[in-house]
DNA sequence: TTCTTTATGTTCGGTGTCGCACACAATTGC
DNA sequence: GCAATTGTGTGCGACACCGAACATAAAGAA
């Protein structure tokens, strides 16, 4: 039997088999990261890359000056620095911690190293890196389509799915800065979420009441990349059914 | 010098070491794509990648349901199928061609074995999965706060590129389409644009006259992406500056 | 030719979001 | 205790876009 088996929160290592895990580890970084910690600036070089275990990051892009939109939720089922992956050592977006908690992380030379050495980790980051594109992907559509409650909606069950909890810490004016909205149409949003019970909050706590009034609420875009992820992670020992050939 | 050298119009097969090309020419199949064709519906295998020479195709993404938008658009600077390239055989998104015109396809299985051989394949491939990943993302943000006028003339410059001509065929319907929006939107867009003599059309024909007017039109999404685009693939030999650590 | 189809242009009321400004409430620091 | 900071709620006019319906114009088919 040997040494007890830990439980590994990040899908990425969790995923790999235990003796590539086990030479990982010995040169996986444990950090922790707090709430507004920029991982990433955009256009900047990437000196580690990170596995989430309980904490989520969102990633960024800019448009004209100053202004930014949300394009990605990464949290314990992903990585970032996915770029690394694909021979680019430059984030295009910006990596801003949402909610604090701890992460393992590599340096860039070592993660380079391991990759091109580990079948299975490519395999798990080349799958995670299709899953984000998705994600992205959808986001995009749904910026077009959808109207600030829906939006509003669907980052919060993201975001519960990330943090593992139906209760988590952001403010209005921060939740407005992802989705590119006023505070003000975070605020309308928000009381009228409230008034249907659908979720409490009050200075910067948010609690999720009714998961399924909720998921009524917000966009099918939640939905469909959740399945997708669920899909792509639901497997049995090294069988992925649908995704792959 | 043996035989005669010929131009390269893809990018992505044009920067391969010529070994490294004439070992892929053999099985690349070279085909004509017309306007309107679907290469991959949403969820399908993939059955063949392609590249194309001087046809360009949109990525569309679906909600709910009937509503699409296009997340990407792709020509001879790329690959349609990069979902093959992540270990995945299914297209996530629809891939419609949108310019007529010649392309390079592999079948799945020999893309599959040649690229796992091919170490400069890989590296152009995934640099272009890095490239379109952030067009998808630019695309995000811009569905967020650009209006349509700014948005469509995004579409037109991008097309300009991909085409490598001023002039090319789409009717309001259709752009109507890839950019979500009403066709009342579009028509208006065009004829505000035509009026301060940016753009000529008539009858499913585009023409830009003023290059610099349509830039200062548009948002800069466009410069944006652009330039990423351009200085990915701005090289000398075998240097790529910038991107690469 | 005439008919049909396709492409483009215009009008209507409704609504979601914008930018801005201001008021109030809860928390923190002194 | 009080002041300062931070988080939340409201009102206002402006405007981009929505859905729907209808009108005109150009191209192709009979």
């Amino acid at each position: 039997m040997g040494e007890k088996q830990v439980a590994i929160p990040n899908r990425i290592l969790g995923a790999l088999p235990r003796t590539e895990y086990q030479k990982l580890r010995a040169i996986l970084e444990p950090v922790t990261l707090t709430f507004g910690e920029i991982l990433y600036e955009a256009h900047a070089q990437i000196q580690h890359v990170y596995f989430p275990d309980d904490c989520f990051v969102s990633m960024l892009t800019t448009v004209d000056t100053g202004r930014a939109a949300e394009v990605g939720l990464i949290g314990s089922e992903g990585m970032i620095g996915v770029p690394m992956a694909l021979g680019v050592a430059v984030s295009p977006f910006r990596a801003v911690v949402q909610g604090g908690g701890t992460a393992m992380r590599l340096k860039t030379g070592d993660f380079r190293r391991r990759f091109s050495q580990s079948a299975a980790l490519k395999r798990e980051v080349f799958l995670f890196t299709h899953l984000l594109m998705i994600q992205i992907a959808q986001t995009a559509a749904c910026n077009r389509y959808h109207v600030v409650t829906q939006r509003m909606a669907r980052w919060m069950l993201m975001t519960r799915d990330r943090v593992n909890s139906n209760e988590f810490r952001i403010t209005q004016k921060f939740l407005a800065l992802m989705l590119g909205v006023r505070r003000v149409g975070v605020s309308a949003a928000m009381s009228s979420l409230r008034e249907r019970e659908l979720i409490g909050y009050r200075r910067g706590t948010i609690t999720i009441l009714d998961y399924e009034g909720l998921l009524a609420v917000a966009c099918g875009c939640y939905k469909t990349v959740r399945d997708i992820y669920s899909g792509a992670q639901a497997r049995d020992g090294n069988t992925r059914p649908a995704l792959h050939k």
